[in-house]
RNA sequence: GCCGAGGUGGCGAAAUGGUAUACGCACAUCACUUAAGAUGAUGCGCCGAAAGGCAUGUGGGUUCGAGUCCCACCCUCGGCACCA
């Protein structure tokens, strides 16, 4: 008799085919009897290749997605790509590859590896954001935005080389140099267009609240948003019609304020630096533009600034304090300057110490004696003349007034959030609707004219005076304006990627619609999305672009939803190596199919789901998936002699293990726990395995839990037991509530708190029963003897503690 | 620096404030085998002959009881607005 042996590349291909064919994963809009549920994971950039940190992605929201639909929702769980940015360009200026021939090369690839993943992925709604269908469409969104004042230009830095006169992405300067050439890179404005994002701070605040997602990603997008109560206050200039703006969340320091420091690049500088100090000052000035932001704000970096001549009052102590410069302060946030504190900041502290200015404590802090650090708490005011002994929180209000009185002071709100940069002076990416008319000025494309079609070039570098590469091609910026129909330019920018992937999520559910984004109809039955899988690093550019856009398109009109993404679980990230986050870019990626080779893509799919908590990640660690093979290979094996030595159905098993993990399982999957769940299917093997006799029944309750982790195994097991149609088109098993009460319990017994013996008895034992019993057992009784008993702790079903002296 | 997360056996990890180390890997011994592999059985935190004691990054605290709650510190990772 010939045994059957698993052969995961032979029956994983056979049931890939098979789905294929019987389109089983195609979604319908409307299924009778079915809720739809929108299950939505991170579309990946075609990089080139698909590497272990994206299965880790898709196999766990995969397997969410696939307990979804036996739960009996009509589930869509789309998959694209997300296909403009910068890599193509990269690859074209280093290899002579065309950045389109380049990415759909790449998308080829990757199609094929994330079939291998054997995920739900209904491919006729595929979406490609580089192809002009779609783009088309992102150009339509950035008309509405603008009819709607929500994109603007203005002038905005941007990292520039001057060597190979062009505009860098951050990802390109490296330690303030170019990663081409090696030549140091400054901080160039340039005119750029903006989407008004902090129009809708407050909203994005609120609305926050309502959403179910991970309590950290909230609050880091709250941060990010950086909303700040506080007081706008004018400090004069003597003898001059002039004073400086400056925001601050703690007026009850104001009588600390010894100094003022703006930034280098503040408009009032050119007027206050007196002759003397004019060279200095942009000798400054020059330096701070090699600075990036973040380089500008470290505390613990050694603190720069010069000193501009001019003196400012302090509208409480009436003191001519001076004016500085300095990098720690941006110009992006608040009034571009500050009133300097030093003894309740630290960074003005720091900046006091270098440059011995005056140090002045106004708020009691905890220690006496001299100043080691800035004292950033509040506390009762002293040398603060007659609100000295007041409390700060009072003091802040008191004082904000007294200035409201004297027209120096009003209540302001600040956010820390700035608006939205989407142009870039880049080839690969959607171009920008519009037109630069003589006579007309700005003219949006018309609707009717889209899209731009991005023009094949074969240089991809930036113009030399730092314009897009868009702008080499005279075909394409010639145009008439569509108002007076005079000559008229393009517009040669292309938009941030970002803006791309801002709205994919509402293509997918009419992707082939080529006369609006989606049906309404569509829209409405399928959005917002129900559960959204993806990284961490996410949390607060994509994710809060995409909340931006869906209140943009709803205040227009366009949906009928305020909020994306309902739900959202973020994986952990999987680190390469070199313990850094795995990607393309970092050249530390793992190729999962090796693996799949070696293993089969049910193993890597489980291995994947047990190797840790979801949402943590981790160094990337193969070792173990021999223990998932193993496994796999016991669940075939087990199935394939089930048949053969079966089983008289009617001597009974105790079963309420079985149906305490049939719940563990449906519930750890629906929280994503794919670790613990996978945890209990080995343990029911485990078990499976003792018994002398399973029913049929249990064994196909078994494949149906294991189908969502191991869905070709499941499926050729599902057919080895004589069925035709697909597992995956199951219901997920139930668990008999009745079976999985516990009939007895183990009561540990602790004496002052540490465990010195258990007692099996009936749950539902009372306290006295149990003390009575614990206290004839002879590990307890050594204790308890002599002992005065002080109190008695209990625990129902669970502890007893004896507290003794 | 700022915002956020994490630190438990040799390793990946589990644990509603209630027996720390489930499940798996590695390792050891045994069985089967000519052998290797595969498979199966048993053992496996540390100290100790045992009784018992000690262990969840470090130091303190709350509690009858702390991996879990609070405070301080150390280390690692993610994000910081042009990588996506």
């Amino acid at each position: 008799m010939p045994t059957k042996i698993y052969n995961p590349s032979k029956i994983e291909k056979k049931w890939q085919k098979w789905w294929e064919t019987k389109k089983i994963y195609e979604v319908k809009d409307k299924v009778k009897g079915r809720e739809n549920f929108y299950h939505l994971v991170m579309f990946p950039y075609p990089s080139g290749d698909i590497h272990i940190g994206h299965w880790y992605n898709f196999v766990g929201a995969d397997v969410f997605a696939r307990l979804k639909k036996m739960q009996g929702f009509n589930v869509l769980s789309p998959i694209g790509f997300d296909a403009f940015g910068l890599p193509a360009e990269n690859a074209a200026i280093k290899r002579k590859i065309h950045p389109q021939a380049w990415t759909f090369k790449n998308i080829k690839k990757m199609q094929k590896q994330l079939r291998s993943i054997g995920a739900i992925y209904d491919w006729s709604r595929e979406i490609i954001t580089a192809e002009p269908e779609y783009y088309k469409w992102t150009q339509w969104m950035f008309l509405q935005l603008y009819k709607k004042g929500l994109a603007y230009r203005k002038k905005a830095k941007a990292n520039w080389c001057n060597n190979c006169r062009t505009v860098l992405a951050n990802e390109q300067v490296i330690e303030g140099k170019c990663e081409r050439c090696d030549s140091i890179t400054y901080q160039k404005e340039i005119d750029q267009w903006l989407f008004k994002i902090t129009d809708y701070a407050e909203r994005l605040l609120k609305d926050i609240e309502k959403l179910d997602w991970p309590e950290k990603t909230k609050i880091m997008q709250k941060n990010w948003i950086g909303r700040s109560e506080g007081w706008e206050i004018q400090f004069l200039i003597p003898n001059q019609e002039i004073s400086i703006s400056i925001f601050t969340t703690r007026p009850d320091t104001l009588f600390g304020s010894t100094y003022m420091v703006l930034a280098p690049e503040h408009p009032l500088v050119d007027k206050l630096t007196i002759e003397q100090k004019e060279k200095e000052v942009e000798r400054y000035r020059e330096k701070t533009k090699r600075k990036s932001e973040l380089e500008r704000i470290g505390a613990g970096l050694e603190k720069t600034g010069v000193f501009i001549g001019a003196y400012a009052l302090n509208p409480v102590t009436n003191e001519r304090i001076p004016i500085w410069i300095s990098d720690y302060v941006l110009l992006g946030y608040g009034t571009g300057a500050i009133m300097a504190v030093p003894a309740h900041d630290q960074r003005d502290f720091e900046f006091a110490k270098k440059f011995n200015l005056l140090i002045r404590e106004v708020v009691r802090g905890p220690k006496s004696g001299p100043l080691e650090k800035a004292w950033e708490g509040e506390g009762d005011l002293i040398n603060s003349s007659w609100f000295t002994g007041m409390a700060s929180g009072k003091a802040k209000d008191e004082i904000g007034e007294y200035l409201k009185k004297r027209g120096l002071a009003r209540k302001k709100i600040y956010y820390r959030l700035r608006d939205w940069i989407v142009s870039r002076q880049r080839y690969w990416g959607a171009p920008i609707p519009i037109i630069y008319c003589q006579d007309c000025g700005i003219q949006p494309v018309p609707e009717n004219k889209l899209p731009v079609k991005l023009p094949s070039l074969s240089n991809f570098k930036p113009a030399e005076d730092g314009r897009s590469p868009l702008a080499r091609s005279k075909k394409f910026i010639q145009t008439k304006c569509p108002n007076c129909h005079g000559r008229a330019e393009r517009e040669t920018d292309t938009l941030d990627t970002f803006v791309d992937s801002s709205w994919y999520y509402l293509r997918y559910v009419d992707p082939r619609n080529h006369r609006h984004f989606a049906a309404k109809k569509k829209i409405e039955s399928w959005l917002p999305v129900k559960m959204y899988v993806g990284g961490a690093e996410h949390t607060v550019l994509h994710l809060l672009y995409s909340r931006f856009f869906a209140k943009a398109l709803n205040d227009a009109g366009f949906i009928n939803f305020k909020e994306p993404f309902l739900a959202l679980r973020h994986q952990g990230i999987i680190l390469g190596p070199d313990n850094q986050k795995m990607s393309k870019s970092r050249g530390n990626v793992v190729d999962p199919d090796e693996l799949v080779k070696k293993f089969g893509s049910d193993a890597v799919r489980l291995h994947l789901c047990f190797m840790g908590p979801y949402d943590q990640g981790g160094p990337w660690n193969p070792g173990g998936i021999i223990g998932i093979s193993r496994f796999l290979n016991r669940v075939f094996n087990f199935a394939n002699n089930f048949g053969k030595t079966i089983k008289n159905e009617e001597i009974k098993i105790d079963l309420s293990l079985f149906h305490q993990l049939i719940k563990k399982i449906g519930e750890d999957i629906e929280s994503f726990h794919f670790n613990t769940a996978v945890s209990s299917l080995m343990q029911i093997l485990n078990w499976l395995e003792e018994q002398k006799f399973v029913s049929r029944e249990v064994l196909e309750i078994y494949l149906k839990l294991l189908s969502p982790f191991a869905p070709h195994l499941s499926e050729e097991l599902w057919h080895h037991l004589g069925f035709k149609g697909s597992i995956h088109k199951e219901i997920w098993p139930k668990y008999d509530v009745s079976l999985i009460i516990k009939k007895e319990v183990q009561i540990v017994v602790q004496v002052n708190g540490k465990s010195r013996d258990v007692v099996t008895v009936p749950s539902g034992f009372s306290k006295d029963e149990i003390q009575k019993l614990a206290e004839s057992e002879e590990k307890v009784k050594r204790y308890l003897t002599g002992k005065n008993i002080k109190k008695v702790f209990f625990v129902p079903d669970r502890l007893i503690n004896f507290v003794i002296e």
